[in-house]
DNA sequence: CGGTACATTGTACTTTTGGGCAGGTAGAGG
DNA sequence: CCTCTACCTGCCCAAAAGTACAATGTACCG
């Protein structure tokens, strides 16, 4: 397991050290993604003086990389969080927190959780009871794709084109085409966009229909 | 750290002994209320048989023990799902989740963290965006579109075509793309699929580079 | 060994998208 | 009246997406 700390200063905060020895600090973006190491890694984004403008570029550039990222505020702020977390962080706590509570955190987005401050996490939910969706989710029959469609879909419910997947799951755009038309047949649905909303569990007009 | 599994039937799972070798089963809540260890624990409760109106007493009847609840369910639904953990479980699997998951889900709740499959975990962060003070990710720059934009966006949101757009709402395809057009300007998306995810506040990875 | 499922890719074709260029109209406001 | 913005559209073009038909290789199963 890797620990990236990218921060501003692009030094390591003594707290971090102690909770993670071996950690690494960045001060761009760069440095991350240029080592194309296959170890799981955990990308903690030091946001204490960020300035808002800036925040939702890092935070998506962070993302964007692929591995869970953990947001560190100076000032831990209800709205700041759900705003992180919606743009694809899995973590969000205080930039001073304890090393305990670093490696508390580390574990729980290293395995897939998401974590933040007790109080935010409830308020969380709580939030989240306002919206809930009458229901008539499409959960696809995902189980009925072979595990290269099952990658492919993944990849067109994050938006991406045929030359991209093609680029990330080493195959030729052809072969993309190919997967994605069995997709299609096996979920019912006509086109990618159809396809990206159903694996999100978004219902589309024309399925519905 | 104690598992403990509340199930109708009262034995465990393969799978769940394989995860967890010392785990115990219970089929009331008494029997784990009972044994005042200082050990952690997590509850996980098996609602694959249970129907919606005891679900609720059984979920706050686990929570009220004090540990981690994580609820496993036969057919994984989003509703579900965030009406349990509105209840105050911490994480959401299926009842057949492989050894390892369980595991993985373990490793999480006990840490503190919310567990829930990916795609879901997805959705929640996104529905909860919809009410937090503030904005959504997309919120704000949906105020800058103009109003036929926004209805070409909406539609764009559940998957229609081009075509279909403009019988809707009356106008040529011609105009449709030209809305288009200015709609990924503004939203900076670019194209169809990413607006269709953006539009639903889920996280499309190239939005930024 | 034959059969089947999966993954892969090529050629070629049709449709859909996205956008440049070049206009039209209508309403609000100086 | 003039200008600006929103709205609408046609022609055309290039890129992307989706399909049809075809073929090759691999792995596993009875």
């Amino acid at each position: 397991m890797e620990h990236f700390f990218v921060t501003p200063s692009g030094d390591l905060h003594e707290r971090w050290l102690q909770a993670f020895p071996h950690a690494a600090a960045v001060s761009e973006f760069a440095g991350i993604g240029a080592a194309a190491s296959a170890a799981s890694r955990v990308i903690w984004l030091d946001i204490s003086i960020t300035e808002a403008r800036k925040l939702l570029i890092d935070v998506k550039a962070a993302v964007a990389l692929g591995w869970p990222v953990v947001v560190m505020a100076a000032t831990p702020d209800e709205a700041q969080a759900f705003r992180v977390m919606n743009m694809g962080a899995v973590g969000y706590c205080h930039v001073n927190a304890a090393p305990e509570q670093l490696r508390e955190v580390a574990l729980v987005v290293e395995h897939g959780g998401l974590w933040m401050p007790p109080k935010l996490m409830q308020r969380f939910v709580a939030l989240s009871m306002r919206v809930v969706p009458g229901e008539a989710s499409v959960e696809p029959e995902l189980n009925e794709l072979t595990s290269r469609e099952l990658m492919v879909a993944e990849q067109i419910a994050r938006g991406a084109t045929n030359r991209e997947i093609a680029a990330t799951l080493e195959m030729s755009e052809r072969t993309v085409k190919a997967h994605l038309s069995a997709i299609f047949k096996k979920l019912g649905v006509r086109d990618r966009v159809q396809l990206a909303l159903a694996m999100n569990n978004i219902p589309a007009y024309t399925t519905v229909n």
